[in-house]
RNA sequence: GAUUCAGUAGCUCAGCUGGUAGAGCAUUACACUUUUAAUGUAGGGGUCCUGGGUUCGAGUCCCAGCUGGAUCACCA
């Protein structure tokens, strides 16, 4: 009867009103565990002395006893022998199974904790504690005999059931937009999803040890900007209400961090979250995040020496291997990685020498080689689109692209033997582009006309041309060491690392366009 | 932005040339004290993405829209 009234009221709230079935009776029956006298959602904290992994790890194979143990986690499977069950709970590290008795959680007259709470309150979804034995079952299942059962809280929504039989999955949830609207459901059900995020932060912290170890320095800079620098790029605009200005979200730390080389530090490296207003695909999201580092008195060979180190460890941290599987190729991270120069790539993929060549020579090239190139673009972008289109892609091992056109490397320092070419190199990996760096422009005179170079680009209607920034100007003129730079794709780097073709599986909460919910649509129209 | 595919029960999916909306799991009730995709019996559950149109009749055909995926273009 509690539930039926239950049902009226919250039918009476409206609200409810879009509630299914069985949220109605996960509803009904949270009531009736309120009635019972136990609350739902305890305050108090529930102490767990081992973990899922723990047990199955070290039980069998160590022959370890697990006795008076703790431990929590959610239901995800029930089978109800009568007076007994199993069932599977999940806590942060795995699964293991329990084995529930009536008369052993129950030792008095009152069977009601097992009749009632459990076999009739419960559901596959909620989170329970546990106390009690580690055993294995006549079919030689790893299991815990549970002598003490409490209810930690009360899951009001169906969980999507994954069964596995064998190794092999059944109803996997496999919907995309499910999985990253609700990536909270996703990785409670797709446990190799967490492996990916774990597997994230273990990259992260590979590099940040790595750069920690040789005396670098982490820093913050200003993810609010005056004057989005650093790249080319569409910002996003807001803007500041007291000092009433437009502010935009940075599009690259880069002008930054050599402000501090500027001011002292021999070694400064951030893990930049970048935004940038433009596509979304598989692999772009509006907010991004780059590993920019800034090492004095270092130069672009010295820096990919030090990014070859760099990748193989995290190679190796991750897999213990240099190899790795991406897609249906194998990328092997063993140091040294090749080293190409630009007009060397091109020539090998076109079999044309275009080092000497001009910009109307340039525009001929690309209609022979069938690339289409917007009429208002410079030398340097022209070069780009025919190593973009014939090159990059066939760059399957790790491979750096060195010594590319001046005029599209604003911020690079010219290459110490060859005119019109910068000392720059790009990481290339299955083809697609890693990490970017170069010897860092220090010339304040010669940077001043690379911004204005830029500003006319820009008048040309080149809408990636670069912003002039002239407090970084007057940075460098108080004088910057050389110094070496470089940018590292982290969204990137992980997919290659853990084999996902999509920035979306390497982001917890990749953007969405938002949900619109029934009220809403109703008032709308 | 272009092309294309998809959207049906909480989840995974069927649904043919248009004719009363289906299955498995989940859920509910009952049975079962070592099961494991537990099992057996009996039930309940639907804005067929939304809105128009064609038709006697639309989950199905047509148009428009929404959301997502894939491919392409741009960008990292």
């Amino acid at each position: 009867m509690a539930g039926v009234f239950i049902f009226l009221h919250l039918f009476k709230t409206g609200y409810y009103m879009e509630l299914n079935e069985q949220e109605i009776i996960r509803r009904q029956k949270l009531q009736e565990i309120g009635n019972m006298g136990i609350n739902a959602y305890p305050a108090e904290l529930f102490e767990v002395n081992t973990s899922a992994k723990d047990i199955q790890t070290h039980y069998e194979a160590d022959k370890i006893e697990f006795k008076n143990i703790s431990i929590a986690g959610r239901i995800m499977s029930v089978r109800d022998m009568g007076k007994a069950a199993f069932c599977v709970i999940q806590d942060a590290t795995g699964k293991i199974q329990l084995y529930v008795r009536r008369d052993d959680i129950c030792k008095g007259e009152d069977k009601s904790l097992y009749d009632t709470l459990f076999k009739k309150l419960l559901d596959i979804g909620d989170i329970i504690g546990v106390k009690g034995y580690v055993f294995t079952t006549k079919t030689g299942e790893t299991s815990i005999h549970v002598e003490e059962l409490t209810l930690l809280s009360k899951s009001l929504k169906p969980l999507p059931i994954v069964k596995e039989k064998d190794g092999e999955t059944f109803d996997a949830v496999t919907d995309a937009e499910f999985r990253y609207r609700q990536r909270y459901v996703d990785l409670i059900i797709n446990p190799q999803v967490k492996d990916t995020f774990v597997k994230r932060t273990q990259l992260v912290n590979t590099i940040r040890d790595f750069y920690n170890a040789k005396g670098y320095l982490e820093v913050d800079t200003p993810v609010l900007q005056a004057i989005p620098g650093g790249a080319a790029a569409r910002p996003f605009v807001t803007h500041h209400n007291s000092l009433d200005i437009p502010m935009y979200m940075r599009i690259a730390n880069e002008l930054y961090l050599k402000r501090l080389i500027v001011g002292g530090f021999d070694g400064v490296y951030e893990f930049s979250r970048n935004f940038r207003n433009e596509g979304m695909d598989r692999t772009h999201n509006p907010e991004f995040t780059v590993m920019e580092l800034y090492v004095a008195y270092k130069d672009y060979n010295w820096m990919m020496d030090l990014t070859e180190e760099l990748i193989e460890k995290i190679a190796l941290t991750l897999h213990g291997t240099t190899e790795v599987q991406v897609g249906d190729k194998i990328i092997d991270f063993k140091a040294p990685f090749k080293r190409v120069t630009m007009f060397d790539s091109i020539k090998e993929f076109t079999g044309i020498d275009i080092s000497n060549m001009e910009e109307a020579e340039l525009r001929e090239v690309c209609k022979k080689l069938h690339i289409d190139v917007a009429g208002n673009i410079g030398k340097g972008k022209l070069i780009d689109e025919i190593f973009g289109a014939k090159c990059e892609g066939n760059y399957i091992q790790p491979t750096f692209i060195t010594d590319y056109p001046v005029e599209m490397s604003p911020l690079t320092k010219k290459h110490r033997t060859h005119a019109g070419l910068v000392e720059r190199f790009e990481l290339m990996v299955n083809g697609k582009e890693l990490a970017n760096a170069y010897s860092e422009l220090n010339d304040p005179i010669d940077q001043r006309e690379r911004f204005e170079e830029q500003a006319k680009l820009m008048e040309r209607g080149d809408d990636e041309a670069m912003f002039i920034d002239h407090d970084f100007l007057r940075a460098l003129e108080y004088g910057m060491p050389p110094t070496a730079g470089i940018g590292i794709g982290i969204d990137r780097l992980v997919m290659i690392m853990t084999n996902n073709p999509s920035i979306q599986d390497v982001l917890f909460f990749p953007q969405m366009r938002p949900e619109v919910n029934h009220q809403e649509k109703e008032e709308n129209n």
